[in-house]
DNA sequence: GCTGGAATGAGAGTGATTCTCAGTCTTGCG
DNA sequence: CGCAAGACTGAGAATCACTCTCATTCCAGC
């Protein structure tokens, strides 16, 4: 992500939460500037060290961030939730998870399959009285570390 | 589903469970069985009610018939888990979630769109050093009761 | 009928997340 | 500038889903 963008998404996000009355803190800002870097959803425990921020401080921005359409809450099957940015701020895209060890990293899926796919689910969820959809698709596999055999469930993906 | 399904399904669970030299005991008969008959993710209170098992046996059958293959966790941004018949007890299927309530149905998607996914899919996984992969497509969006406004976090679907 | 391992259930323990509350920092205003 | 209102902070307590422990019970095969 260039500099360019790491301002832009700087700006938007105080935009938003000025549009709920909140304020543009350092510490919110040390939290985007983890998650712009990361490009990827990060545990609370990356967050934490990232930020700098005391537990309950981060949990209390990152619900606020969230309230505000600016991070969002990412959940796995681990026992803990990651976060990101809103897709607003980035782009659409889907999650890539290793079963075995917890990483997470974005991907991108065809634009021509994403409109079938968005077509399709808004056709169902009408069908079914629901208004409004949005899609979360991700991949569950088992990524080549895991493979291999040196597992270690890393909080955040090593490789990068 | 028909009673014939009901008792192949509990066939199919008994061998699963042979397998890896687990018993079929009436608890976890009573686990698929509730699970059968709901045809949608059941949180944990609601296999609580019942199935009738302390919470600790609950808890433990569970996780023993999801490592058996015949019971599959499902999370969502709720934070309890809910439980549902494995895929190859059913079908391949998806989760139509209402952001307000938390309700949770099931829907399948055309084959063609499907296998589009699918292969997709497998391409991306491929190419970022994943072996295997499934997919898990969940389509997020607000439920008719909760447009009217009549919501309420109810712990299964109600209108069903 | 016995015996060993599987299964059970009550209760304690764990860990992520949330809540509380007193103190601090900002912002707008006179 | 000085102040009041209210947003923000951080430490710690509280909550709650979920897991673990352990003594007891059950069951399959001998």
């Amino acid at each position: 992500m260039t500099g360019a963008e790491r301002r832009d998404a700087h700006a938007v996000v105080a935009r938003r939460l000025a549009a709920v009355g909140q304020r543009y803190t350092a510490g919110r800002r040390r939290l985007i500037g983890a998650l712009l870097a990361a490009e990827k959803p990060l545990p609370i425990g990356d967050l934490l060290t990232a930020s700098a921020l005391p537990q309950s401080s981060a949990y209390r921005n990152l619900a606020v961030l969230e309230q505000a359409g600016a991070v969002r809450r990412v959940v796995t099957d681990e026992d803990f939730a990651r976060y990101e940015l809103a897709e607003t701020l980035t782009e659409h895209h889907h999650h890539l998870i290793c079963s075995a060890c917890g990483r997470v990293e974005d991907v991108t899926i065809p634009a021509a399959l994403e409109a079938d796919v968005d077509r399709t689910v808004t056709r169902l969820a009408k069908r079914s009285g629901f208004a409004t959809v949005a899609h979360r698709l991700d991949l569950i596999g088992t990524c080549g570390d895991c493979v291999a055999g040196r597992s270690g469930r890393a909080s955040s993906g090593a490789t990068a």
